[in-house]
DNA sequence: AAAATAGTGTCTATGAGACACTATAGT
DNA sequence: ACTATAGTGTCTCATAGACACTATTTT
């Protein structure tokens, strides 16, 4: 088809990708971030890490953490590293959720954002410089959209960016990845009640769930190990502690 | 905690990402690319679509349609332009996949890529300069892992990159999301009879499905719109062909 | 008529929700 | 004894797979 002749000169997109690889002036290139959506689950609210801003753009707006990828570490290296140095958190559950690289989603420059979902157990996510927000969304099931974040008095927060967007996306992915996948486990203590583990997917689903039913179909998993000690601290019948038994994968 | 008297060498993480950002000389950046793993259904096996490398590094070996995202294009833009520009189809299906990162998964330099999945019809899929390669992967359900690529002379095509990964992670993609996602349309002509359409939901989940049971559940999301007319150039009794009648969703 | 696939009816097993019930701690 | 929540038994309904069967087209 194309003339093999051709000079330097040529349209074909696959040389210009070829020659802009080895002469990194040619493309300018965008920055490159990671944001990190850190939920938990308190008093039976889904609840997530923000940060308000204090410079421009969006000054006084609430923000995930977030920063740049530096060009020797991995994108999930760079997730966990805010992860530990602005929230405070290691060792909890990590997976990239989605990236976001529409121009002027930054106003200041081109920034593709890779966003993180990180889930932690609330005794572990003591947020100092931020605030916990509570997640709330205006869709049912997984039909997805932006998310609110309630402060502490009641009121929304004002989202900066498309932070907004990002945040419901991990609520839509952590009601899918509830369904087949043992998520709810990293927003729990090493220890729990049934009644926990449920009022944790209830947040999740935000809907109630018929306790037969969830005890039934959990118990089935063969994931949950009775402790056989009971909680304290209650003014009623205690429940029986659990603990999480993954299942052993066979790949062989 | 910190000192808020500390002058400009603080070791705040988040003022050196604040500096970075209107100082675009501090931090160099990554190249971002997108790759583009293209989809169909032929003969009853999910095949890719799959280009040779012309140049190093991995000359020789076959690689995704893929290239640079320009600064003034969304992601999604990008991918759209890939596949028109080199793939050569418009208006598919198309979804953003992951985003691969590591350092050193490209020699040269820092490519960080938007990996998106493309699903299209068979006969809409003319590669002409690249080759189409059947799918093959070492696990079951949705465990996830690298494929292969069998060219059409049955032997193993070298995949360039991390391409084998990429491709792996499609597979495992769109096999969760046939089980509540109308996909599998994606991949077929206007018109198909139930056989082509439990032909594509196999080929994709990589097992046999019974008749009845697929007949009924397909049937039972509503999705489906019988047209009257049977098939022909078949040399026994045709069946009914069918159009996919998409939900309405409700957001009322 | 034979061959080949389309399309269906029935039985059964499984899993989830509804509901009502029993059990056990603290006060 | 009372209260509040833990935990269970049973019924019913929806869904999926297995299996066997009937229907319809071409050769």
């Amino acid at each position: 088809m194309t003339d093999p002749q051709t000079p330097a000169q040529t349209v074909d997109p696959e040389e210009q990708a070829f020659l802009a690889a080895y002469d990194p002036g040619v493309f300018p290139r965008p920055s490159v971030a990671t944001d990190v959506v850190v939920l938990t689950v308190r008093e039976g609210r889904l609840v997530v890490a923000l940060y308000q801003r204090a410079e421009h753009p969006h000054r006084g707006r609430w923000a995930l953490p977030g920063g740049f990828v530096r060009m020797d570490e991995a994108l999930s290296t760079a997730a966990r590293r805010l992860l530990r140095d602005k929230v405070g958190v290691q060792g909890v559950f990590l997976e990239q959720l989605y990236t976001f690289g529409d121009p002027g989603r930054d106003p200041r420059m081109r920034i593709i954002t890779v966003a993180y979902l990180a889930l932690v157990p609330p005794a572990r996510l003591q947020v100092e410089k931020g605030a916990l927000a509570a997640v709330e969304v205006d869709w049912a099931g997984e039909a997805g959209g932006p998310a609110r974040a309630i402060g502490p008095d009641g009121a929304a927060l004002p989202i900066a960016f498309d932070h907004a967007d990002i945040l419901g996306l991990a609520v839509q992915r952590l009601r899918g990845k509830l369904r087949y996948s043992p998520v709810a486990y990293a927003m729990l203590p090493p220890r729990f009640t049934l009644r926990a583990l449920q009022s944790v997917h209830e947040a999740i689903l935000g809907e109630a769930l018929s306790k037969p039913a969830f005890r039934r179909r959990l118990l089935a998993t063969g994931e949950l190990r009775a402790t056989g000690e009971l909680e304290s601290d209650v003014d009623h019948r205690p429940a029986e502690l659990y603990e999480h038994a993954p299942q052993e994968e066979d790949a062989s």
